[in-house]
Parts: structure tokens; C-alpha cells; sequence
DNA sequence: AAGAGGCCCTGATAGC
DNA sequence: TGCTATCAGGGCCTCT
């Protein structure tokens, strides 16, 4: 699902139902996920009680009363869902594992008094991982370039990064080590909305150019965001409210299209960077 | 040392 | 209907 609007909102989401509550259980399904889950996780974060849900690019981050994190990944597929609970006093798997729920890939199941929170993940490239200090996670986090939303995020920084860069400015979008939090969907939108070639070469950016990417990347992911993320394939909330930005959508998944910009005649073309779809207008993006 | 490509996984859909 | 191939909001690892 993840791109960062759809982890924002899943933040936004969660945040009503579980700041300051306590999880008072939690249930592991299925350890495998990227990276497994450790076994011990249970004995670290039953009975902790949550201060806040942070965000840092595509990462969602639960911190704890105590300088404590579970920080997780939702690679392509995971999710969360919110559950009610019918029965409080049950705790066996098998109740949880009820008709009405997605069941075949509920990797971990947080328990609060009232309802629970399910992670599902059927291709598990997502993963979940405990830090016992701000420091711990920091280090984990250090080689992440800014956030779009971040100081760090800004035309100094991106100027000296591309200098000398010989990959392509798509690729280089979606390095999490240059810029993170931007993925597939926004770099064709926001590529778009720059008027620049997908396939320019980084050390070819120019200044304005720069500027361009700046200011179109925070008007997409902002506007993403305000929308309630995009939802191609089953995105929702933690609810299970689905987002409406793939009704924005000016070049992504639009192929043969009309291109959105006025007197333009040209239609989206679909090409692949990487061995990931791109969608252009040939015309509006000639540079 | 930067960059390209393979690979990890399941599920949905298209085409035969 | 049922097979196979392709593709999907990501990113780590290996090789050059």
C-alpha cells in the first residue's frame, strides 16, 4: 500500500485510537515477514503503553512511555486493520482467525481492551522491529535521506547530492538515500508536474529544475495526503476508509490517455525505468 | 563507489 | 475452465 501519504494516513488513523491506551497483549501469527519477527517481541511491548505514532518517510513509528519504538514497514502489501473485540476475556488465536476477517496473512495481533489491531502482509516485504532507545532507532534510520516534509528536505541539500549523480532522476526518486518517502506512484506524478524527463541524468538537473522538484513534491504528497492517500489496489485506512487520490492521478496508470495539461494533444505513454512502470507525457516532459 | 539487476513473496488479471 | 505469463504503493544484496 505504501507510499508516504498512505503511511500518514494510516498514522492519522491509528493515532485517535491508541495514543495513551495500553496493549495489553499481543499475538504473533506468522514470525515471517522481511526480516522475522523476534520471538521475544511479546515480552517487550504487552502491558507498554503508547505516548504517539510518528512517521518518518514510509516508516511508521510506535513510541512507547518509555524511550521505546516498534517501528514497522508495510513493503507492498502490509496493512493494519482495527477490529472490534467481540469478547475481551478471549484471547486464543482461534477466535481471532473468525470467517469475517482477512486472515490468511494477520502476521501480528496488537489486543487492546476494546478492539485490536491487525498487521497483514500477503507478499511480506514489510517488517516490524523493536528499539529500546531513540538512539537505537536513529542509528537504524541513518542512512535515510530527508523527509519531503523535513528542513533537510531543501534545495542545498539537493543540489549537491545530484551533482555528479549519473543515475536517472526516477531512480534517484526513489532512492530512500537520497530523498525519503516517495515511491513509485508520486515519482511519475511528480516528475509530471515538474516537466522533467524521467530518464535526465541527475548531474543534469538544472537549478530551476531543482526548485521545481521541491516545491511539485510537497503539492503532490501534501495533496495525497489531504485526499486520504491514494488507493489502487485496496488501500484504507485503519478503518478501512479507502483514499481518493488516484482520482488526481495526472499521469500514473493513465496510459493512452489524454495528457491533463491544457492545449496538450499528446497521450501518456507507459515505459519502464528499472523494470518499473513510468508514465509520461512525451511532450510536456521532452527534457 | 556508484549503479544495474536479481531476488524476495503472494495474488490479481490477461491471454491463450 | 484452467494453464502460464506478467505485473503490483519496496528495497536489500551482489556483482561489476
Amino acid at each position: 500500500m505504501p507510499e508516504l501519504p498512505e503511511v500518514e494516513i494510516v498514522k492519522q488513523s491509528l493515532i485517535k485510537s491508541v495514543q495513551f491506551k495500553k496493549i495489553n497483549n499481543l499475538i504473533i501469527n506468522n514470525r515471517n515477514l522481511r526480516f522475522k519477527i523476534e520471538k521475544n517481541l511479546k515480552k517487550k511491548i504487552a502491558n507498554k503503553r503508547i505516548k504517539n505514532i510518528l512517521r518518518k518517510s514510509k516508516y511508521l513509528i510506535i513510541n512507547f512511555e518509555k524511550d521505546e519504538y516498534l517501528l514497522i514497514h508495510f513493503g507492498m502489501s502490509g496493512t493494519l486493520h482495527q477490529v472490534k473485540n467481540k469478547n475481551k476475556f478471549k484471547t486464543n488465536l482461534s477466535f481471532y482467525h473468525s470467517k469475517n476477517l482477512p486472515n490468511d496473512h494477520n502476521h501480528v495481533y496488537f489486543l487492546f481492551d476494546n478492539f485490536k489491531i491487525i498487521y497483514n502482509d500477503p507478499r511480506r516485504f514489510g517488517f516490524i522491529k523493536y528499539f529500546n532507545s531513540n538512539d537505537k532507532l536513529n542509528f537504524f534510520l541513518r542512512n535515510y535521506g530527508p523527509d519531503p516534509f523535513e528542513n533537510g528536505f531543501n534545495f542545498k541539500y539537493l543540489k549537491k547530492y545530484l551533482i555528479n549523480k549519473t543515475k536517472n532522476i526516477k531512480n534517484l526518486l526513489l532512492d530512500q538515500k537520497f530523498i525519503s518517502g516517495i515511491g513509485n506512484i508520486y515519482a511519475s506524478e511528480i516528475l509530471f508536474y515538474s516537466k522533467i524527463n524521467p530518464l535526465k541524468k541527475g548531474k543534469n538537473i538544472s537549478q530551476y529544475e531543482i526548485n521545481k522538484i521541491i516545491k511539485k513534491t510537497k503539492f503532490v504528497l501534501s495533496k495525497a495526503i489531504k485526499k486520504g492517500g491514494s488507493s489502487i489496489r485496496n488501500f484504507k485506512n485503519t478503518k478501512g476508509k479507502i483514499g481518493s487520490y488516484q482520482e488526481e492521478f495526472v499521469v500514473y496508470n493513465r496510459e493512452n490517455k489524454n495528457c491533463k495539461r491544457k492545449n496538450c494533444k499528446e497521450k501518456i505513454v507507459k515505459i519502464n525505468i528499472s523494470k518499473r512502470s513510468t508514465f509520461i507525457c512525451k511532450y510536456c516532459q521532452k527534457k
